[in-house]
DNA sequence: TTAATTAGTTACAAAAAGTAACTATTATTA
DNA sequence: TAATAATAGTTACTTTTTGTAACTAATTAA
């Protein structure tokens, strides 16, 4: 049995800056996770409750690559039933006074617009 | 024929602020568009060969979406060939500085890592 | 002996993104 | 006269990413 879990990324020969941001932050949940994990440590299961749209799966496969890059920090202690505890490292901390400012941003985008039509052509 | 573009939007009850925000940019070619779009108006084509490799396809309704909520603006002139430009809002401008923070903050991940390991278990 | 607890994983399904060929319109070229 | 070029998309199809629901392992408590 073979899974992969690394994301595909955007080629990125000329390293435009912008495309190597989108490769670390360019999908629905990353910064979700960033923004929840401010201030505190929380267990995967609490981390499930409060995003609470997110699949235990892709949070699992979010929160492995997240590690990988250096924006989570994973404790896992050796009890039963298992206890494993995630918490920004600086780098992730200094991800959340950007989000701040992207939230205060987009605080005046409607998206009902988009929601309630339907987008169909025949 | 049928062919739904609208977005599917992560459910937000709450109004989470970065959730909201992720509805909007929570995907990887949005912010790169805005990006390439800093300072200058493009037409479609040059659009597509500056972001070489986001398909024709995606850009055509990734821009659709943008101009619906306001971060671009789509000018089109009869001629032929056609001719379309698009240009970035008030609001478009206005999340350059936050993308140019992000570009700074992603300066010193390394995603080679990510790149050569190869994730497979067996 | 069975249920409860928790951090994941698994096989499968749906949605988003990618590919390559195609369309319509008019001017230019052969 | 007919074929070619140019441009902004669209189309049918494929691959990747995300979502769903059920499942596992380990130990404690009932």
């Amino acid at each position: 049995m073979v899974t992969n879990m690394g994301r595909k990324l955007i080629e990125n020969h000329n390293e435009c800056p912008i495309t190597h941001s989108m490769n670390i932050i360019g999908n629905k949940w990353t910064s979700i996770i960033v923004y929840v994990l401010a201030n505190r440590k929380l267990r995967f299961g609490e981390l499930a409750i409060r995003i609470d749209k997110i699949s235990r799966k892709v949070l699992s496969n979010q929160l492995k690559e997240m590690e990988l890059r250096g924006i989570v920090n994973r404790e896992s202690y050796a009890e039963t039933p298992p206890r494993v505890e995630y918490s920004l490292t600086k780098k992730g901390e200094d991800l959340l006074p950007i989000l701040n400012q992207l939230c205060a941003w987009s605080k005046n985008i409607d998206l009902e617009a988009v929601d309630e039509k339907d987008f169909t052509v025949s």
